[in-house]
RNA sequence: GAUUCCGUAGCUCAGCUGGUAGAGCAAUACACUUUUAAUGUAUGGGCCCUGGGUUCGAGUCCCAGCGGGAUCACCA
């Protein structure tokens, strides 16, 4: 699989070509400028047959794709930025004198699937009805050395599909060359979060940037990856989240700043899980949760007529609505209505009398809010297909939120389900010093006794918030799973470019054992 | 981390109760000037993931390892 096994027929045949090409004179890598002045998309949607005026000039570039050679004219399939065109390309017109060397040996020969070609010419309608551009002369632009899936198509129906997962991830470069929905997938990728970032920039926001490595992982419970700084000899953290620095850039004077985060999680790796993921996270000056509930349907709705045209998006099985508003349900709703259990004036025993009716393992070191949180995530989460907040969450499980207004016990959260699944949490932000302390200082209790994800305490976190934080609502969307909901992706793989694998067994460790 | 399935040609896959490896596409050669999964004829191509074991004999059975998928647990 790597480049020092022993190379396969294939390969061999396609280096001959290349020594071949530079026998003949011919650079199969030129250093060019190459004048392309038309994509296969622009093309097709642009040429109408009898059009050959306005499509008489075209140079396109792209990689070979397919050939079907007829002796003394082919047609060939090119593969650019935009998608595939088909090419025609007749003996005596890109070789117009006695030498047909270019024809019968370069283009028949030497070239093969993969290589990257220029072609000029003009755009004609064949015989049976499919925009093809005729060609007056090719270029080769870069020769290609490994050979590629061949996946071919007809009706819809594809057949030989590259389609090994493991391949897949590990040469994402070839999966996108061979299969256009993956190229679509990250399109689709990219003009979501271009549409999220457009919105905030309209309302206002400012797109800040918050560091990576921290001194202290903070914002979130989770196990952290930890590094080493050589000059400074500290340790420093991979961030789990951004949070606290985006509420020192509100202390700051800053009223409304976001940033999408790259954070990293030491943790187990499933197809919802990638070691690091991207979340956005915002926060709002003089706004509340309920403030947050309402831009967030907004945002959402946006992002699904920017997509999709509507705000109706098939998502597996489930067509899911973004029309705003979303549902508003408690947390202690939820459990009643989905287990017919009222856990909300229960206490910590009452509440293990539930898990164990549910059959829902629990342990000792589980309190009030753990406990509601496992109902909840065993019996509830999955119920919830169509967007809906779930509110009002009890206090142990959020160090960093505001008591509730109205109900003891309760802080300002709401997390966002779509399709079954967690994709946003916010919450009117905590913003009393003296109370963040405490709440810390619990998170530190709980550190002790062995919790290997409670939070830090983050002390110049204290002091920013003793200096004065203005009423804030904060707000992470998990952009990845959103990714996955609005292109259908039934795994984070499928809308990371790069997911994280094992490291690949390379050939060179082999080789050096043999040394040895 | 647990369970389970998978790993055979460049790609997608066959390969039965164990008997020394097959197809389609791709490649190579020839033919063919509007084809489109182009076609026709011929040819070549395999550390059957790795290492042990059982056996006269292992792609096939057993054990261990490596890599991946799915499900579960933890989490976003």
């Amino acid at each position: 699989m790597m480049s020092t096994h022993e190379l396969s027929e294939q390969e061999v045949i396609r280096r001959q070509s290349l020594q071949e090409i530079i026998n003949l004179g011919i650079d199969p890598y030129p250093a060019a400028l190459y004048p392309v002045n038309a994509t296969a998309k622009h093309i097709h949607d642009n040429y109408k047959q009898g059009d050959e005026a306005s499509f008489k000039d075209i140079t396109i570039a792209g990689r070979l794709m397919g050939r079907r050679i007829m002796g003394k004219a082919a047609f060939a399939e090119i593969l650019d930025a935009t998608g595939r065109v088909q090419i025609y390309i007749n003996r005596d017109e890109v070789c117009p004198g006695e030498d047909k060397t270019l024809y019968n040996t370069l283009f028949k020969k030497l070239l093969d699937i993969g290589d990257f070609i220029g072609i000029t010419g003009y755009v004609f309608t064949t015989q049976t009805g499919e925009t093809t551009v005729h060609a007056t002369s090719f270029t080769l632009l870069s020769k290609s050395l490994h050979p590629l899936p061949v996946v071919k198509e007809k009706d819809g129906e594809v057949f030989d599909a590259f389609s090994d997962p493991e391949m897949r991830y590990r040469q994402r470069y070839v999966d996108l060359i061979v299969n256009p929905h993956v190229r679509d997938t990250f399109i689709k990728r990219s003009v979501m979060i271009k549409t999220i970032r457009d919105f905030l920039n309209e309302h206002g926001a400012l797109e800040v940037d918050t560091p990576v490595l921290q001194n202290i992982p903070g914002g979130a419970a989770a196990r952290p990856f930890i590094t080493h700084h050589n000059a400074l000899d500290v340790p420093f953290y991979l961030r789990i989240a951004n949070e606290l620095y985006l509420k020192r850039l509100i202390v700051g004077g800053f009223d409304f700043v976001y940033e999408f985060s790259r954070n990293f999680r030491n943790e187990g790796m499933d197809r919802t899980h990638n070691p690091e993921f991207t979340v956005l996270e915002f926060y709002v000056a003089y706004k509340d949760y309920y403030w947050m509930m309402e831009f967030t349907e907004k945002m959402m709705e946006r992002v699904a007529v920017a997509l999709h045209g509507t705000t109706e998006v098939q998502t597996g099985d489930n067509i899911i609505s973004y029309k705003a508003p979303f549902k508003r349900v408690s947390i202690h709703q939820a459990i009643k209505e989905h287990t017919g259990f009222d856990v909300a004036a229960m206490d910590e025993d009452g509440l293990r009398g539930v898990c164990k009716e549910l059959h829902i393992e629990t342990d000792a070191s589980m309190g009030k809010g753990k406990l509601i949180d496992e109902i909840f995530g065993a019996k509830c989460e999955g119920q919830y297909i169509q967007p809906t907040f779930i509110i009002d969450y009890p206090v142990e499980l959020s160090p960093l939120t505001k008591k509730h207004r109205e109900h003891a016990g309760l802080v300002e959260r709401f997390e966002l389900m779509i399709n079954g699944k967690e994709m946003a949490n916010a919450y009117s932000e905590l913003n009393d010093p003296l109370e963040q302390r405490e709440r810390f200082e619990e998170q530190a209790k709980l550190m002790e006794r062995g919790d290997d994800e409670a939070m830090f305490i983050d002390h110049d976190f204290l002091r920013a918030l003793e200096y004065g934080m203005p009423p804030t609502s904060g707000i992470g969307f998990g952009i990845d799973r959103i990714a996955m909901l609005m292109t259908n992706s039934p795994s984070i793989q499928d809308v990371l470019l790069f997911p994280q694998m094992r490291p690949e067994k390379v050939a060179e460790v082999k080789k050096e054992e043999e040394k040895a």
